[in-house]
DNA sequence: ATTCTGACGTGGG
DNA sequence: CCCCACGCCAGAA
């Protein structure tokens, strides 16, 4: 048994199936896990995710759609050139046409 | 064991 | 949408 039974790697597998060009919320990972009350625990994971390019937190933000997490990445504005690199339009931290991109693993998977 | 923190969510105003 | 307060849980010191 590997130690990958935390659940930060529950949360990396779901993070790496996010579609390209999509973006999902952190309580929705967490719904889709079972721990709908531990959406910190969701973004937490992210920061434990040091050098991992294979997660990308970048499709990951809060409810709003707002980039909540691009202060832990290595450049200030790295989280949104990935997002508009991948056709997300980023304005002042926040996606927009937010509802229209979002991933929601729970009704697509 | 205790305490604090945190990339959140929800509800009320 | 904003602001305020509470809850929630896992990990680090």
């Amino acid at each position: 048994m590997k130690k990958e039974d935390s659940f930060f790697d529950k949360v990396y597998e779901v993070a790496k199936q996010i579609p390209h060009g999509r973006v999902t919320s952190y309580g929705a990972i967490a719904k889709y896990l079972g721990a709908a009350r531990s959406a910190r625990m969701v973004g937490w994971a992210m920061n434990a995710c040091g050098g991992r390019d294979d997660i990308p937190a970048h499709r990951v933000v809060n409810r709003k759609g707002i980039l909540t997490g691009k202060h832990h990445f290595q450049g200030t504005n790295l989280m949104q050139q990935l997002l508009e690199s991948e056709g997300v339009e980023v304005i002042e931290n926040q996606i927009q046409n937010f509802e229209n991109l979002l991933w929601d693993p729970m009704k697509e998977l």
